[in-house]
DNA sequence: CATAAAACTAAAATCGGTTTCACACAGATA
DNA sequence: TATCTGTGTGAAACCGATTTTAGTTTTATG
């Protein structure tokens, strides 16, 4: 491999030269900067980005914290982000929190150590104390509530799309509508739940069926069969993310519950295994891609313009309707409501 | 943040002597160094990683580089190798080769320019010639054969596996029994292919009924009409992946064919997915996260014994036997087949 | 006891870039 | 003509570690 001084010698000019070509900085001739650009091409010369990273506290890369990537919400959000890097020079390291122990704000010192540029937190297992105290760190926090100053936070509507999910079931004759919130020190979890209130609230006849839930495809299944003891006759279930909607739909399967026709299922998330279930569940679709995509321009963007300050983006979700919640004649409703909306 | 010739200064060494410490090599007197460690211990000093890697030429980084994160089978490759990767003091770098164009060479060039120290390939997409030429680069193969020399080949016995999904599907009764294999480029679908024309070529009564796929659950759908065109009678479907055998699925499930009554049908991977399917998916399962964690793991003995020369590890696969092959009454084939297997 | 070997240490060189600084030279300004 | 400004350049310092070199002090050996 050959060094910035190899280049300089062989065009005849010092080091400082060719760095000032390389990094288009600072006066050099036309004739040189030719010169050089030549030599540059000729012997294939490269940069080496370490040493350019020593000098220039830098390493062009950043760091996506996930919690899990075997998550299905993760490898779409991770492959939005990577690109993004990538086509803007950046490389692209990856780090799962769950299952580590306490040894999650490890991640964190990479940072320093390792000149990591920025990073994208999408894990509720970093301690956000910690996060604080990176002040000069640029940082991207997705789908959480956060009072880090400087950073910059990317999250959908979940308010708005758990009340376009409720009012979908109720929109396709439900009429005793549980829903399953998830783990509420995830403010996601929580506007979910707030939104799904609201709608229950507002529309005359439904009354709150809650049960907590975990986020995960077991954790639904399991509270199916509380919810039927507790609740026998509802219709229509709102689970507070995909996970949960497919682990729903399997014990309903398994206990031979129809979907839709006893009882409509509806997601949150948009997790690509939802074209895979049977029935296909309807859900509330979150622009995962382009969350990841938009989280790590977002994050060059402030690795470029430091202390650029708060920012939250809030992107809209979209109701993707599929089999899970097809409208069917709900015969028992049928007697006691005549709400046509 | 503090340098090592902070911590020279404050213990009264040299910067050479603490660097002695820090990599417990050479002669430094115990009392020396306990005082150099009390005082790192208290300063909270961490050596910087770049100018580390600058020195020695390493990153401490590995990289890994998958066709598309968001195929299903990858996350958890990715898992295991990051846990591994990150147990052992390594970063880990992703990339994604799909829809990359003709940039894929990129990232081997960051090998160099970044110091990577190491790099697992998991993608068709990266030319295997520019590969070879990274002679001195620690390299892990997987589910690919290769001639690199001094790489370490990961994958399962693919043929092996495919006889095993083979005759699985005969001994519950299956006698037309269909394979749709992936792409020959592909060492792997090439071996399943074979795996399955064996079995077919050594039970009495089975012909060989092939159709072409290419590993993706909309090919696997479509094939199904071809198949069912020409076919009419089979009655076992085996799918060179998981995500064809859910396209396959979906496919029989929209025209009403049973699973497996009418047709049963077994995948090959073990992906995650093929337990959210309904019915649920019988598959060949690889140990995923194992190769993940295993490539990681020889890797890292690479990194440490270069030159270490070739190696190929052949892992078992293991038949999850699930709702879509179970044993049933199969009454056309009673007729015409005595066989009991 | 002389001397070789082992233990220990610091100064300086190095890794491969960037950046500062000093200086030279051209043309513009007064 | 003297001075200022803008352009162009290279030597040297620097980033923060490791490693080599050379030298000193102990310890072991014959």
């Amino acid at each position: 491999m050959s060094t910035i001084r190899d280049v300089a010698k062989s065009a005849g000019v010092s080091a400082a030269t060719v760095s000032r070509v390389l990094n288009n900085k600072g006066y050099v001739s036309e004739e040189k900067k030719e010169k050089i650009e030549k030599v540059i091409h000729d012997m294939g010369y490269e940069p080496n980005q370490i040493a350019r990273g020593l000098a220039k506290k830098t390493s062009k890369t950043l760091a996506l914290i996930v919690t899990d990537i075997t998550n299905p919400f993760f490898p779409e959000l991770a492959k939005g982000a990577e690109k993004a890097a990538y086509l803007n020079g950046y490389s692209f390291l990856l780090g799962n929190t769950k299952g580590m122990d306490n040894h999650n704000d490890d991640y964190v010192k990479l940072l320093k150590n390792k000149y990591i540029d920025g990073v994208i937190i999408a894990s509720h297992d970093i301690d956000i104390e910690i996060l604080k105290e990176q002040e000069n760190t640029p940082m991207v926090v997705l789908e959480m509530d956060n009072d880090i100053e400087n950073a910059c936070t990317i999250k959908v509507d979940n308010y708005d799309g758990a009340m376009t999910a409720t009012r979908h079931l109720v929109s396709i004759g439900c009429r005793k509508i549980a829903h399953i919130y998830g783990p509420q020190y995830d403010s996601t979890a929580k506007e979910r739940l707030e939104g799904y209130k609201a709608v229950i609230r507002d529309t005359s006849g439904l009354s709150e069926i809650l049960v907590p839930g975990d986020f995960t495809i077991n954790g639904g299944a399991e509270t199916v069969q509380n919810l039927l003891t507790q609740y026998p006759d509802i219709d229509g279930i709102f689970a507070g993310n995909d996970l949960m909607a497919i682990g729903v739909l399997k014990k309903l399967n398994q206990l031979k519950i129809k979907v839709p026709e006893d009882i409509a299922v509806c997601g949150f998330d948009g997790i690509f295994m939802t074209q895979v279930t049977n029935p296909e569940l309807t859900t509330i679709e979150q622009p995962i891609y382009r969350m990841g995509e938009l989280a790590a321009e977002k994050l060059i963007f402030r690795i470029n313009h430091p202390f650029y300050g708060k920012e939250s983006i809030e992107l809209k979700t979209k109701l993707q309707i599929r089999e899970s919640t097809r409208k069917v004649n709900r015969s028992d409703q049928k007697k006691s409501f005549s709400d046509g909306d």
